[in-house]
DNA sequence: AATGAATGAGGGTTCATTCAT
DNA sequence: AATGAATGAACCCTCATTCAT
């Protein structure tokens, strides 16, 4: 079997086992039964399981960014990104998503398990999520009281949906949710300014 | 040592423990070093790692429930719960939670990892989730369009908030961040309806 | 089997086959073997291979040390020890070192193997040697004209003597050659300052 | 890379890299890396990692063959070699060494290592010594009572000392260690005969 | 209440080597 | 001449658990 043919298979295979057991659950026994090879064999491509793991996650990036440059071209003909623009961005990548459980369900394991100290992906999470915070407050400036916090609640309200949607695919609509609560942030902004003078009593200075 | 001390002892200790390394990440030779025991003499009082889990999370359950009851009965001379004592209620769970920062790692930790098929909490975080979306969705009925999608948002905001907080807590005031995040819940309810008729073009029915 | 008989069964073993195979050409799986025992059940016992090492040779110095005791004691009478005494205490030594080829084998062979750069055993033949060359130059302060170099003859003498006795032990009396080295050494400090007008030629200044 | 040239790359390298970390201690993958080849390629060249090693020592017996019998021509003229032509031949083998550390490494790695039960290069020392031993006796034969001895102490000299070498390099100079060994053994030897009276007492016969 | 002995299962990695290309 | 794919055998170690004391 060719280099890079095999290289993707494992990839694959990896992607799905470890979104189902998690990086430290999976074994690479198991994922070496699963591509047909000796684990030997397998780590004669891969190295190690930890520089797996980094292949994993930088596949998946060029994989996003392939995406995203799409999207950018269809979309340059309009001028600066309006908030529907990126109302709409976010849209398309979560339809994305829930059409492809598997990288998701990996994200998320990873996501989780990268909460253990020493974890590989410890630093590559931080550092995504620095990004994306960024990307989002950038978007949200000018909109809203604390741009910063939106976004953080954007990125919580992703995560935290997902991570519903994994549980329990059937009884939630991934799509859904997402555009329902996406109505909840723009209302919101959208409402601004007006409702200031409400009776704050016990509400915490909302 | 008298056996319930010792239980105790062994319940604080792997709070701490597994609220750093996990579950899976944390051993029972670790816990029992942190003891001053011999595994053998922590398997005595605790039977197995996965009794140990067990024991754990009905320790946390008793004191929510404790902690919950004593709220309830200082809100008893109030009528029906109004939408903003519920906010008042979860934000009282925020602060407590941000002043006990070991419990919450134990919890997110344990919900992140009860990913994995066969974890020992898996059902029991299914179970918890529904009982709070179903609490939730009760409160937010007749206030907005999709009271069970609102109660999806509020519980991911929560679990996402939570998880940036512990990687980076000094980034992140956990209590700030929940009551802007609720901020913008509050507002767009109040918000709701007067905005219905907004170009939707690409926002996709929001 | 109760610990301390059963780690002095371990060192036993561990003594013969290390002395036979080396530190790194045995495996815990052997000498689990000849011992009746489970890898697991072994490390149980010593920890692990490094552990082990660092055990077998405290158990080694500390039968020097009870040895050398009882020699200095029977020696307590006299005054101040001699040349003879010295040459008397190595005798003893080599004596003793033939009847037990087993743990000369193993010091044979960890010494040689300590020569690979990370060996665990490599500082601790190191401090020995500058120890033994320290108290054998000690013992020559006076009697030759470079006690320093005389010790490391002696030391060289020693290792090497043993290293062929080891490689065919039918073929070399150990203690006989040990003799004779000694009756060169003791020729020569006898013989000393004689013969410092000898031709030097091409004998370099020797 | 023509096969030749490249077999003496190779050859050199090994000759660096078995000399640091002795045969068992380096691998065909770190010796390919420093040839800038592939394992396999490698292998292409060597055959095994055994026939290497042979390799190693015969292109070690030629270069020494070929600088002996230099020696030898110059040599030529005088008619029996004397002791001091001895001596004085063993002195340029040892300046020889003290100026390519690595081939002496190599050798003094190789003899240690080959106290391995089953080590390749077993029967080629023992040869080896064996040869040294018969030449180094012919040469005492005549100027001492036990010439077999005497040439056993000389080997064993030459290894212990290129040990504690080999072991500090800063701290021994080979030379002058090797030089004033040889003195003591030659004033054991002129000295011969004068002090048999001595009081053997506990001197065992020396 | 607590310990010490011992185990079985599994895990990742190294290494020399073979074979087809 | 050199490579890439793949393997089989080892190796050390970790871990939760059982059992007798």
């Amino acid at each position: 079997m060719p280099r890079a043919q095999r290289r993707q298979q494992i990839i694959g295979e990896a992607t799905r086992i470890i979104g189902q057991r998690g990086y430290y659950g999976f074994s690479m026994q198991e994922l070496a039964d699963s591509c047909g090879l000796t684990v030997a064999g397998l780590l004669h491509h891969v190295g190690s399981k930890e520089d797996l793991l980094v292949a994993l996650l930088q596949a998946r990036d060029q994989r996003d960014r392939d995406a995203l440059g799409e999207w950018a071209r269809s979309r340059q003909e309009a001028g600066t990104p309006t908030l529907a623009d990126s109302v709409d961005a976010l849209h398309q990548v979560v339809v994305r998503n829930a059409g492809q459980p598997e990288l998701v369900r990996l994200y998320s394991m990873l996501r989780a398990e990268s909460l253990y100290p020493g974890h590989p992906a410890r630093e590559y999470f931080k550092a995504r999520d620095e990004d994306v915070l960024r990307a989002f407050a950038r978007q949200f400036a000018g909109l809203a009281d604390h741009p910063d916090s939106l976004a953080r609640q954007v990125l919580a309200l992703m995560g935290g949906l997902e991570d519903q949607w994994l549980r329990d695919p059937a009884a939630v609509d991934l799509v859904r949710e997402w555009d329902r609560a996406m109505h909840t942030i723009v209302t919101s902004l959208t409402a601004r300014g007006s409702d200031d003078q409400r009776p704050a009593s016990r509400l915490h200075n909302l």
